[in-house]
DNA sequence: CTGAAAGCGCTTACAG
DNA sequence: CTGAAAGCGCTTACAG
């Protein structure tokens, strides 16, 4: 297992404690026997021992992070966040990588506890409600991604959909719109969260809903898209649930003879690579994911060194990035 | 810091040896006292302590993985498939989140190895070459996306690049093509492979190679054509570095009103998602990366058990899809 | 500054 | 099957 503290000490001729104290800069130590120490440690090529070491100290410098599915570019980024947070603040991490299976997490999780991680950050888990209690009462806890408020001894840090919805609204309402649909991302937490928005800022502006399944892809988007062709009362304007989705609802559109944003305007979610492609130029709602990580982490922190801290939510604000796919809204006869 | 064993001995009025017997699954324990143990565990909240675990067995199950840039969708895609594969193994996975810095990556490493990971995984490492050998030294280890095959004790899985250029320039000289141009993606090690694999097949055709320079984003794209633009032979095709770089290079062909694939045909690298695109269908070359895991990790897992296997270089083989930017080459005259 | 000692939570023979 | 003991590599007081 390569040398230890002990092969260091007996090649420095000193005591296995100096040692300790030299390789932990412990200060009161004389130049010269930390010179002789540091180099024969070098000569061995010794490397302390993390687990040993957290083990007689106590403390553990690793984090642990649940990421529901590392395919997918959003939570690469989210975690990329994270990761980039947690190296400046010292720790190291540990992680899980998900895959879309709310059964499996609980395990992954699990591991992880195991390790004695310092914390947990969970990106957008779809575990189900009472496996995360569990898990906030056995570690300090951030959420990222799902809105789990309601849950004892656990942040979140989400988007705020609200506010999202609000500016989406505004800007589609502001260039003449009133027949606004909505594509969703499916049946589950997040997808509803967004939709849940949509409706309630629809009606405050008493504009009638009209919410059509779909998923996060785009294939997601060319069936919401069929959907609302379909529909008798053809919206003008489109929100779908992410880029994939919009590019895929713009996709059926034009296969089917309507141009975007002439005859129907798209917005996306997520300002991905995608979005911001020459050829495609989608008017899409930016979430600042880069400041998800240090705000997560910096909740976390705080509540490892205080686990009974009031819990808080972080809804990070969006921001609508316009494009080319949003357009004045035609007058009603422009299309016959 | 939790129960300990110790905890659920005195719970279930047994000895501490017969609990981590029982925890184990160890053979010969009575269903009784093992019911009793488990009961007491549960009861507890019991959870095992894996650092102690690996120091006092000596036996650790994790594994380092170092990714040169987590933000990066096809790091990500890479990483996915070698996660998957590990948990499958049962090992665990302590990651290091890069930044695209030469000179981070050797103390990102460092704590892997302080956290005794029984072997490494480096996803296209740019740390020089020494940096590599000590690392080598120190750990099992398997690098992919580079081409280390020259160092000692270390296995690799890369992309089979030779053959990539090879299928890539015989799908376009079928279709008529001669004035061929690569637009590189730059002065990185894995550009300069993909380059020199363009260059040296084209020599076997008796073609004369054109190598730009660009990078892996859009924008290296853009500068790529521009300059191809500018030259006095205009090429009839381009092999773009990667597919974001094609796109860019799409983007730049139509501003300058040439269209593609009528007047000029365009080919990417990766088959990402962005390829598929119902408004792109880039012809592009695909990558096994979902093999690419399971390959590193089988390799790594030889070399665990026995360090001093000669080292292997696992070339995957590549695969053209063809959508709908390449097309025939139109005569000569054509565009006049 | 040094040295001897106890302990972190667990595993591993080993004698009963 | 059980119990007492040693040890994994390190940290932490504590008396010199």
């Amino acid at each position: 297992m390569g040398p230890t503290q002990e092969d260091v000490a007996r090649r420095a001729n000193v005591s296995r404690a100096l040692v300790s104290l030299v390789l932990r800069d412990a200060p009161n130590v004389s130049a010269q026997s930390r010179e002789k120490v540091l180099r024969a440690a070098n000569e061995l090529g010794y490397r302390p021992n993390a687990f040993a070491r957290s083990l007689a100290s106590k403390q553990v410098h690793t984090l642990g992070v649940l990421i529901n599915d590392v395919t997918n570019p959003y939570f690469a980024a989210v975690y990329s966040s994270f990761a980039t947070a947690a190296e400046a603040a010292g720790y190291d991490l540990l992680v899980a990588p998900g895959v879309r299976s709310a059964g499996k997490e609980g395990p992954l999780v699990n591991t992880l506890l195991e390790h004695r991680v310092a914390g947990l950050a969970l990106l957008s888990p779809i575990m189900r409600t009472d496996t995360l209690r569990e898990i906030c009462t056995a570690s300090p806890t951030v959420v990222i991604g799902r809105d789990v408020s309601f849950v004892e001894n656990v942040d979140v840090v989400t988007t705020d959909e609200r506010q999202a919805a609000k500016e989406v609204i505004a800007h589609l309402t502001d260039l003449g719109h009133t027949q606004i649909a909505h594509i969703t991302g499916g049946a589950n937490r997040s997808a509803h969260d967004r939709e849940a928005a949509y409706v309630s800022t629809m009606r405050e502006h008493q504009l009638q809903p009209l919410a059509v399944p779909g998923d996060f892809t785009e294939e997601g988007g060319k069936r919401g898209a069929a959907h609302l062709l379909r529909s008798k009362q053809r919206p003008t304007a489109v929100i779908a649930a992410n880029d994939l989705c919009a590019v895929g609802a713009i996709g059926e559109f034009s296969r089917h003879g309507l141009s975007v944003p002439e005859e129907v305007s798209v917005v996306g979610y997520d300002d991905s690579q995608i979005a911001g492609l020459a050829m495609v130029q989608l008017t899409s709602v930016r979430q600042s994911i880069e400041q998800f990580g240090a705000s997560a982490l910096s909740m976390l922190i705080e509540r490892i060194a205080d686990p009974d801290i009031a819990t808080r939510a972080n809804r990070m604000p969006t921001e609508l990035v316009v494009r080319t796919t949003t357009a004045m809204c035609q007058p009603a006869g422009a299309n016959t």
